[in-house]
DNA sequence: TAGGATGCTACGGAAACAGTAGCAAGGAGA
DNA sequence: TCTCCTTGCTACTGTTTCCGTAGCATCCTA
């Protein structure tokens, strides 16, 4: 599937809003959890496949490209990490975390 | 396939830790899209198909079936709405519309 | 009682995902 | 140089999920 892009349509929206291309690319599987578990260090595809709990590398490879397309990932000498743009909106998801604790009880 | 529940493992985690939950239900197809479009007034089945650019009504169908049983969505007289731990995710999701504007520039 | 809207299921084909194997490149050590 | 290990990542096969259309059962209204 073609990575999603702002400024263009995207599953469900002819648009190309950017909150519904956000919401296309977040909607995938493993790309939140893979935003998630990027929110500390830089991991190696390896180190995030396991953090990922063993996500299967094609699927994995596909996120990460999308990602890095959207600018939110990139790669680094000590692996894959956040961009700026990725800790940013890292730090509007950090609230999840907390809000799923409250949830759960 | 199942419905993810609190304090139950789920895909890429058997910790069953209420984020990792929480990744895993937003994380599928149209999960966000139903939430957000649903931030405003209560919509009918049909009129959130529509919101959803004519999303096919089987997934929606299964997305509202957990939603629901995850206690983020109901379905009241006029049609779904979000519960009030719905809205209160709601909130803390607000932010990436803003964000996402920034970040299309 | 005929129409319309409702929520939602059935079904077949297409796309995405999972799981395993393994390749090519690079670095370290002998 | 020759192993040996780690790296990122692709190939392949089978399963699951999703899409798109059709249509059913129920309720409400005219």
């Amino acid at each position: 599937m073609a990575t999603p892009r702002k400024g263009q349509r995207v599953r469900g929206s002819r648009t190309g809003r950017p909150i519904m291309v956000l919401l296309d690319a977040l909607g995938r599987r493993w790309a939140l959890r893979v935003l998630w578990e990027l929110r500390g260090a830089a991991l190696t595809f390896r180190a995030l496949q396991a953090a990922c709990g063993g996500v299967s590398p094609s699927v994995l490879a596909a996120r990460l490209r999308e990602l890095t397309e959207l600018r939110l990932v990139e790669l680094g000498d000590d692996g894959y990490r956040l961009t700026d743009e990725g800790r940013s909106l890292e730090a509007v998801l950090r609230p999840l975390d907390a809000w799923a604790t409250r949830w759960a009880r």
